[in-house]
DNA sequence: CAGAATCCAGCTCGATACTG
DNA sequence: CAGTATCGAGCTGGATTCTG
């Protein structure tokens, strides 16, 4: 029994698919595992276009939280802040790539089937 | 740029991780794939704990649409309505495969990492 | 610069009731 | 049996304001 466990909030699976599923995570996770070099708050806040900076501080807490994402403090003045993805990050960028392989080939497919189903229920009515 | 698109309602990656992020989704395409005999409506109610039949219905709809999974109407009466999933479901779920397969090497040092995390937001207070 | 706190609009989802 | 329709509570996430 592949994916089970009901409401399943204890469920490992779950939660890195919770996380997955997590718009946000995944693009964070996206742009800090594509380069070494670690990125500063306001900086990752411009890169991921649309993202609020209250979604960005907390999607970057529970990332680091998890173990996923890196935060360094320097004592600057103003404070500067840097995230790194962390080794642990890396591998589940690198399992969630296989996700993107499998979008990508089957994408066409995907849409075909839709567009289908759409035709269908319209003319069914 | 590996996971890009800002609002990304067209990125591809994104609708399977949505797809993905979705708890129901996941546990019927997980039933319907880990055996080939088709599934009747109220036996996938019954076997997936929690799921509502407002939520069932919605999802295989949705998991219909995208050609992961397949509806059989047979005229008996009362009707009787098959799911099984599709050729094209099957690959899907072997490609989640590989993101159970991380979650349950790496969830350890998820909660590690978590419980050193909590740990240091409690005392630092 | 890097956040925390607050407020609220909008969507999700469960519960309930009804249908072919 | 296999759904659809409707209503409302609750959570999510954006906008805004403020701080060390």
């Amino acid at each position: 029994m592949p994916f089970n466990n009901p409401y399943s909030s204890n469920c490992p699976t779950r939660k890195v698919l919770d996380r997955v599923g997590d718009k946000w995570a995944v693009l964070v996770l996206g742009l800090l595992g594509s380069g070494d070099t670690p990125i500063r708050f306001n900086q990752l806040r411009r890169a991921i276009e649309g993202i609020s900076q209250k979604m960005l501080s907390q999607t970057l807490k529970s990332l680091e939280r998890d173990g996923l994402v890196s935060r360094n403090a320097i004592a600057t003045v103003p404070v500067t802040v840097e995230y790194a993805i962390t080794a642990l990050g890396k591998t589940l960028v690198t399992t969630l790539d296989a996700l993107r392989v499998w979008a990508e080939t089957h994408m066409e497919e995907v849409m075909a089937s839709q567009q289908r189903y759409d035709a269908n229920a319209t003319s069914g009515q």
